[in-house]
RNA sequence: AGGCACGUAGCUCAGUGGGAGAGCACUACCUUGACACGGUAGGGGUCGGCAGUUCAAUCCUGCCCGUGCCUACCA
């Protein structure tokens, strides 16, 4: 008995084994000066504070596949890894931990907090990265990138300069989105917006020189205290003599005007709306056009100001219940109704966001946007699945510019000096000592750093050295795809496309490839706080990373999440155990078998040999197909498919009788095909399964070509032998063996016992198939006695079933009952009936006849003869049993 | 409010203008010398509803119902 393999497949000393020598042998590099044609993919980076999540473990999973593959297919391939620094959320961390220690950021100071998060990142910041090692993933470790490493900064800073130098980087005093609790201004894209039940509340604003009073409404009365007007349409009736009076404001009892404007929609609520332009950006943009003064009533922490006169220092929610009851208190509150709103809220912290009036850095987008879209539509980056094209382009056409001023520590510093004596700015690639007009000293650098995705936008380019030019971007720039969420396309995809366009003047990926959301068996996104995270950690501890990696494959349909659970994970387990006792058994049949210079086409091949060669090379190719569709999931279902039941099914079960037999050409004959298949399917395994593929292949007999199966070529079917009409003459003795099993399993036989069989076959190729069959047929069917033949009459007590044009023949006596075959018949008759009934009455319709290709109804005509020869002989056979009774 | 998906076997999902598929679950039988993480056989679906195009619709078109997601400045 062999020894090689163990009964049951064991992953983790293998998967440890194995990468281990895959790195350290360099297998995993990528050589700029190959001529080979490239293949790169650069890694979506996780955050560095991250730790491995099933999203992560899909993406990574499918470019580890393209990868592979495309280093199989004989391409220099490029996969660059690294990480981001995820600024808010990396700072967030390191303040969380300073709380715990009760101190914060500020008692520390700015160089002493960096310093503290560089020390985090030393210590903790590779646990992702050790987490992808552990999936497969065969990056090229040795180019691994940090958004904050100082090449990627430079990049940073040479892209600000020129984006500014070219006018599209500006400085402006806006509405901006302000998390009172990270203390930042936030871009649109960080602002996730939430229906929350909240209340409508209609104040009472009394106008002027009058009784009458205005109602507004307003989901956030606090706000009232920045109110600078009122402003109702001005086409609505009941207003006309109010507009350019005042109102006064209740609490604060300021004077504020009454404006017309398109924006009130006539029928909301009264008409009448209050004006808040420094806390709500359809305020701000209506305030720009009457001239409003802005008032600012929150300090960063969203703590009223001193402009709320009585409501000074108290925090915004606290502000809002004071403000309602005093309100209520003057007979000012009209109604409360309960009403449900977004809310935005930030990100990283789920804070409600303040709209905040700071003066921020924004990128102008518009030129940039419009060179992306161009790209896109003109094909030169395709995106897959096509629908998110749509979404792309809704998306830039809409866009607004970007703010990319954080005020926060943790991130690339903004590189612009400020002059005390000029007022001046200086931006520059250097750390400025002196200001770039007056030559002063006095200057000071802005304290904000730049959004986290200004610096991910870079990525693609960045990574390879850029601004140097080298042999790294000539070779590997633009990369061949692009494997991401559909949640980032904005935050990331169509940011890179704009900056790569911009600086390289080439798309940064011929194509991007948007796969699904894993999500839990319910269909929730997977949260710590719904308690319902699978961690891929412990899937690939209890399962093996092949079976993990293998069920998210198959689970990768274009166009729909992933709902996971671990019960599937298991069935694929399952599936790599299969392959691994496959193997097995074939190893045992394999010893001292050399496969060296031996031709699959100078033997002569059995019908099955053809037969599992034909399917092998049909799965080569459909493999191949759906990979360059990015179809992952039916590349693993064609391979699930092809291994279990083609391979294992059929193939091993019917080699098992020239192996154990005498004829030693048959034997040597037979452990060629075998050996053959299983190799080359190893091989087309690998890039999805990878571990398993190189413990089985390794210990193959005969001499390997290379190193490790990674190195080894992906199957092209060249030179296999195949041929169809071999693999058809199977299939009719495929069908034969089912008929016989049908026949044992509806009337119970018992497994172990054998039964006669006489196969009646209507034409001299159908006997010859058969008698040439005739090992398999007995062993797979368990027949003892088996009978081929042309016009044989069959036994009078027989079980009958029909497969193509032979009429197949089970002795009855002593098996069975006369009845239960009576039943089984009936079924079958039933069945066929309804094929013959769908048929007869198609090929029936004249207009059918007359419209239908012809190879339809050929087809059809086809498939109603069989139906009917069918037929004929089940009807005999019932007679016949019918008559026994 | 707009946009995009989705609705197929008990569950999770593939799929195609020409007789409905897989995995899991289920039923029966089987420790046969690769594998019980296994084998063989079997049951199970008016392919969301209603119209239309077509010789032919689960697939194309329209409407409706239901479910998700994304984008959005209605107080």
């Amino acid at each position: 008995m062999e020894q090689k393999l163990s009964k049951a497949y064991e992953p983790h000393d293998v998967e440890r084994k194995w990468y281990q020598m895959w790195q350290t042998s360099g297998y995993f590099r990528a050589d700029e000066n190959s001529k080979k044609p490239h293949y790169s993919i650069v890694i979506p980076p996780p955050n560095v504070t991250g730790v491995l999540h099933m999203g992560h473990a899909l993406n990574n999973t499918l470019q580890d596949i393209l990868c592979r593959w495309k280093r199989m297919s004989g391409c220099e391939v490029l996969w660059m890894p690294g990480t981001d620094h995820a600024g808010i959320a990396t700072q967030n961390v390191v303040e969380k931990q300073l709380d715990n220690e009760g101190r914060d950021r500020h008692a520390i100071g700015r160089e002493a907090f960096v310093a503290r998060v560089w020390q985090w990142r030393e210590e903790s910041g590779g646990q992702i990265i050790q987490q992808l090692k552990r999936l497969g993933a065969s990056c090229d470790w040795e180019r691994e990138r940090f958004t904050m490493d100082e090449g990627l900064s430079t990049a940073v800073r040479e892209v600000f300069v020129r984006l500014y130098e070219d006018d599209l980087i500006y400085r402006a005093n806006r509405l901006i989105n302000w998390c009172p609790r990270c203390h930042t201004a936030l871009s649109d894209l960080e602002v996730e917006h939430e229906d929350k039940q909240g209340h409508l509340w209609h104040l009472r604003y009394p106008v002027i020189g009058s009784d009458r009073f205005m109602i507004v409404a307003t989901t956030r009365p606090e706000t009232m205290l920045g109110d600078s007007a009122v402003a109702v349409h001005p086409e609505d009736e009941r207003y006309q003599d109010l507009v350019g009076k005042k109102v006064l404001l209740p609490l604060v009892d300021r004077e504020i005007p009454i404006v017309a404007d398109e924006y009130v929609d006539k029928d909301f609520g009264s008409g009448a709306v209050k004006i808040t332009p420094a806390h709500d950006f359809n305020d701000f943009e209506l305030g720009k056009r009457h001239n409003l003064e802005e008032i600012n009533i929150f300090d960063e922490s969203g703590i009223v100001n001193e402009n709320g006169g009585p409501y000074f220092r108290q925090e915004r929610y606290e502000a809002r219940a004071n403000v309602v009851a005093d309100l209520e208190n003057r007979g000012l509150l009209a109604k409360v109704d309960s009403y449900e709103n977004a809310v935005g809220e930030c990100y990283r912290c789920k804070t409600v966001i303040e709209p905040y009036l700071s003066l921020q850095w924004y990128v102008k987008v518009g030129p940039l946007a419009a060179e992306a879209i161009k790209a896109v539509q003109q094909g030169d980056t395709r995106i897959v699945p096509q629908q998110w094209e749509k979404t792309y382009f809704e998306w830039m056409y809409n866009l607004q510019d970007w703010c990319i001023s954080r005020q926060i520590w943790w991130g690339h510093r903004i590189p612009v000096w400020y002059c005390a004596e000029c007022d001046e700015l200086t931006v520059s690639r250097e750390n400025a000592e002196v200001c770039s007009h007056c030559g002063s000293a006095a200057i000071s650098q802005d304290t904000d750093v730049l959004d986290t995705w200004f610096s991910s936008a870079l990525w693609p380019f960045s990574t390879m050295g850029w601004p140097e030019q080298n042999e790294t971007l000539n070779k590997f720039y633009p990369t061949s795809c692009l494997v991401t969420g559909f949640d980032i396309l904005f935050f990331w995809v169509a940011r890179m496309m704009m900056m790569g366009l911009k600086f390289m003047q080439d798309v940064p990926f011929k194509d991007v490839y948007i796969h699904a959301l894993v999500r839990d068996a319910l269909g929730q996104k997977m949260s710590k706080s719904k308690g319902n995270v699978i961690d891929p950690l412990h899937v690939i501890d209890e399962y093996g990373a092949d079976a993990f990696r293998f069920t998210l494959t198959s689970f990768a349909a274009m166009g729909r999440d992933i709902k996971l659970s671990t019960e599937r994970i298991a069935g694929y387990r399952n599936f790599c155990n299969k392959l691994w006792n496959a193997s097995r058994f074939a190893l045992m049949n394999l010893e001292n078998f050399d496969p060296s210079g031996i031709d699959l086409n100078e033997l002569e091949l059995s019908d099955a040999d053809r037969w599992i060669l034909t399917r092998l090379e049909e799965t080569i190719r459909q493999t191949g197909q759906a990979l360059d569709g990015y179809k992952f999931n039916e590349a693993a279902s064609t391979l699930y498919a092809f291994t279990w039941h083609n391979f294992c099914d059929w193939y091993i079960e019917m080699a098992k009788d020239d192996l154990y037999g005498d004829d030693r050409q048959a034997r040597q004959r037979v452990q060629n095909v075998l050996f053959t298949v299983l190799e080359q399917l190893l091989r087309l395994l690998h890039p999805f399964i990878p571990f398993i593929t190189e413990e089985i292949w390794q210990v193959l007999p005969g001499e390997r070509p290379c190193e490790t199966i990674m190195q080894a070529e992906f199957p092209d079917g060249a030179g296999l032998p195949t041929d169809t009409v071999g693999a058809e003459r199977m299939e009719l003795v495929m069908e034969v063996i089912r008929a016989i099993r049908n026949i044992r399993g509806e009337m119970d036989v018992p497994p172990g016992r054998q039964v006669a069989a006489l196969l009646n076959c209507k034409s001299g190729r159908s006997q010859q198939i058969l008698e040439e069959g005739s090992a398999a047929i007995r062993v797979l069917g368990k027949v003892g006695e088996l009978t081929i033949g042309q016009s044989l009459a069959p036994p009078e007590q027989s079980a009958t079933q029909v497969a193509g044009d032979v009429e197949i023949s089970l002795p009855l006596a002593g098996l069975v009952d006369v009845a239960e075959e009576e039943k089984r018949l009936q079924k079958e008759i039933a069945k066929v009936q309804k094929d013959i009934d769908l048929f007869a009455k198609k090929l029936s319709n004249e207009k059918f006849v007359a419209n239908a290709p012809a190879h339809v109804l050929e087809k059809d005509h086809g498939k109603l003869r069989d139906a009917e020869e069918k037929m004929a002989v089940l009807q005999e056979s019932l007679g016949k049993i019918q008559a026994l009774k």
